[in-house]
DNA sequence: AGGTTAGTAATTTTT
DNA sequence: TTACTAACCT
């Protein structure tokens, strides 16, 4: 048999021959899924069932596609041309490219970044006349890209989706958005799948012609998928039903982006006849990780079930450390401090990570490693494109492509500052408006018309002329010539230069780094729509520096080192995930901690602390409830001297012997109550307590959002999750 | 137009 | 605590 099956356990092997007809591979952690994967589809092409343009293969993240594209490569012996590889919305958005029309797009459609999307919103939600405090246009863009996931366009939005939110007119805001979107010839990312599911869904040439051409489909983390890439997979799959999915139920962490944990549950139901197929040996942690970890899982209902059992010996290895700690300031010196031990002892940083629940966690991490002069990253927070400069010189490129890109004129057209306010904008957009024209042409003409003041009508005069002229640059010298051009000549450059702040000087290496990325394009709209969709953060360096990151961005990661620090009720479990979705929030919190232990390959080390500053104010917290749930034999205690001190003055020390550690919930003065409260609970005119502002009344209830009148005066809008019943 | 200050709210974020 | 905004002054 071919070489390359010749590495692959039974199951993987399985998973990799069964071909033809739907299968699910339940993948766990660290069981080799990628591999798995990548062979499947070496194996079908080398078996010579499909032509590399014949199969779909869809990841979620560019870093996962680029993988994989390599690793076929690899066992092909050459790189492969023509592959439907990339993730969901590169690959829509390839496919909607050639149906523009059908959506009401050109072809040379725009897609937008959120803060486009912002942009297009709120003069829509202004023009409705809708307060702004009310109904912030970010939690209005929220509900929107939830419909969008769900494959809701705007004429299907039944009853059922009516909600209070911005006085029950969202229905409305979506329309006008969607509307506003066309006009503008731009998609949203959200736009990208649901248009050409709904050209799927409506035209029965396209859809046969696609399908025709998909002969197999291969799909990872098919966890997260949400309901429009499962309807897009459907759709392309019903024909001839090869399609292939691999995930893990375990790990559905992204139910708030609207990925549904259902799909993956369902898949036998939806593609009856499904070859199911359990990857379970793990190569990645020793043994008393991966019994942890599946003690812990196991206290989930809503799963397929399947347990990591190691690949190698058995038994070998540490426990997982459960560290008790009297207060953050402790826990941040105690992870410091082990850091700093393991790394004496010859262990490299880049093996080590920090996970934490919520990003303003990591921020103690980093005082104490900045003490400790211990090099660290933290990783996930802005992506290379989404900053400022990046944004601002790509809006300069966008409206050299297309001078009708209104959304790319309004971001910079005053930056640098060119003395137009307001005011000026005002006109602009209003000219534009009435003439049904671009805001560029429309500034044109308002500058022939005198509309503006005279300040601006030089300045804009001249800004028009330099977008002609960098145009023309672009046009005979290519785009990279046209961006050192435009970044000088505009002052853009120069405003970094100049800027005293700190970080100025990234900056201006940012858009260095640009021009190099720019280099790599024959066109300017392939750069454009590069950057919208697949450009990465900057080049991981391999410097040896810990890493400190959510435990989110932890997924697909693996470490030989990984501290889980904030291990409390309210924080992790995250309180405001229980409140808002009960039982299922528990559940995919308890799915986190899951994907958290399971990074570690050879020592983690769980803690948590009684006290935690937050938001500059102590408060108390109990143990988190999965460290109860962590077996016993799996896991070896400590407590640190201080927190020893404190705890027995309240109660015998507890961590030593095995009773529960939440046993010490009632022994610490809980300021902060626990609420176990459903959301539904607090409704209009219910009485609540805050913890600042005392008693009040509700008046008004929507998303989660209060309104509330309090006694001792003032209405205040408040997040369920900060009253409590009273 | 643009900078300054006071008030307010506070997960997770693959594209 | 910090970060973001909206109102307010120059």
């Amino acid at each position: 048999m071919s070489g390359y099956l010749a590495g692959l356990n039974p199951e993987q092997r399985e998973a990799v021959e069964a071909v033809d007809g739907p299968v699910l591979v339940l993948s766990g952690a660290g069981t080799g899924k990628t591999r798995v994967l990548t062979t499947r589809f070496a194996h079908i092409l080398l078996t010579g069932r499909a032509a590399p343009g014949e199969m779909l293969a869809v990841t979620f993240t560019n870093k996962a596609a680029r993988e994989m594209r390599e690793r076929v490569a690899g066992l092909l012996g050459r790189p492969v041309d023509g592959l439907w590889l990339g993730t969901f919305h590169a690959l829509g958005a390839r496919m909607l490219r050639r149906h523009a029309e059908a959506a009401g797009l050109r072809r040379d459609f725009a897609i937008l970044d959120t803060d486009d999307q912002l942009r297009v919103l709120k003069p829509v939600m202004e023009e409705l006349r809708l307060d702004p405090k009310r109904a912030p246009p970010p939690a209005a863009l929220a509900l929107i890209q939830r419909w969008k996931d769900r494959g809701v366009a705007p004429d299907r939005l039944g009853a059922a989706e009516q909600t209070e939110f911005a006085s029950g007119r969202m229905a409305e805001v979506y329309a006008r958005y969607q509307q506003r979107l066309a006009a503008l010839n731009a998609a949203d990312f959200g736009d990208l799948l649901l248009h050409m599911t709904d050209i799927l869904r409506r035209e029965p040439a396209a859809l046969a012609a696609w399908q025709r051409r998909f002969r197999y489909l291969l799909v990872d983390e098919y966890q997260d998928t949400n309901v429009v890439q499962y309807l897009f997979l459907r759709l392309l799959a019903q024909a001839h039903r090869n399609i292939c999915c691999v995930g893990d139920d375990d790990q559905s962490i992204y139910s708030w982006r609207g990925a549904e944990v259902g799909n993956i549950l369902r898949f036998e139901q939806d593609f009856p006849g499904a070859r199911v197929i359990r990857l379970e040996r793990n190569y990645r942690s020793t043994a008393p990780i991966l019994a942890a970890a599946a003690g812990l899982i196991a206290h989930n209902e809503e799963r397929l079930g399947k347990t990591l059992r190691p690949a190698g010996k058995e038994g070998a290895g540490e426990q997982v450390l459960v560290v008790s700690l009297w207060d953050s300031d402790e826990e941040a010196r105690m992870v410091g401090e082990r850091i700093a031990a393991l790394r004496a002892e010859g262990h490299r940083l880049a093996e080590i990570a920090v996970l934490v629940r919520a990003g303003f966690q990591t921020r103690a991490f980093e005082e104490r490693l900045l003490a400790l002069a211990i090099p660290y990253r933290v990783v996930g927070g802005l992506r290379f494109y989404e900053r400022a400069e990046i944004r601002d010189a790509v809006a300069y490129l966008r409206l050299l492509a297309r001078p009708a890109d209104d959304l790319a004129f309004e971001r910079i057209v005053n930056v640098p500052r060119r003395g137009i306010g307001e005011g000026t904008l005002a006109t602009l957009r209003q000219a534009a408006r009435a003439r049904g024209e671009p805001l560029a042409v429309a500034t044109a003409a308002a500058i022939a018309a005198k509309q503006i003041p005279p300040r601006a009508r030089e300045t804009l005069g001249h800004w028009l002329h330099d977008l002609d002229r960098w145009r023309e640059i672009e046009a005979r010298e290519g785009p990279v010539v046209a961006l050192s051009a435009v970044l000088e000549d505009s002052g853009y450059l120069e405003m970094w230069r100049r800027d005293p702040s700190p970080e100025a000087p990234g900056r201006v290496e940012n858009l260095r780094e640009l021009g190099r990325a720019l280099a790599e394009f024959e066109t300017l709209a392939a750069f454009l729509d590069h950057v919208s969709l697949v450009m990465e953060n900057e080049a991981e360096n391999g410097d040896d520096k810990l890493s400190l990151m959510t435990l989110h961005a932890a997924k697909g990661l693996e470490f030989d080192t990984v501290f889980l620090p904030g291990w409390e009720e309210g924080v992790f479990p995250n309180q405001r995930a229980l409140d808002e979705s009960g039982t299922k929030g528990l559940e995919e919190e308890r799915r986190l901690a899951y994907v958290g232990l399971t990074r570690a390959r050879t020592r983690a080390i769980v803690s948590f602390a009684l006290n935690r500053r937050i938001y500059g104010n102590w408060q108390s917290n109990a143990p988190s409830r999965f460290l109860d749930e962590l077996p016993a034999d799996e896991i070896r205690r400590e407590g640190s001297s201080a927190f020893r001190r404190a705890a027995a003055r309240r109660e015998p020390v507890v961590f030593l012997d095995r009773a529960p550690l939440t046993a010490l919930r009632s022994s610490v003065p809980e300021r902060v109550a626990p609420r176990p409260r459903p959301a539904e609970a607090v409704g209009v005119g219910a009485r609540v307590r805050h913890e600042r502002y005392g008693l009040g009344t509700v008046r008004a209830a929507e998303a989660g959002r209060l309104e509330i009148e309090f006694d001792e005066g003032g209405r205040k809008r408040i997040l369920d999750g900060f009253v409590t019943p009273a």
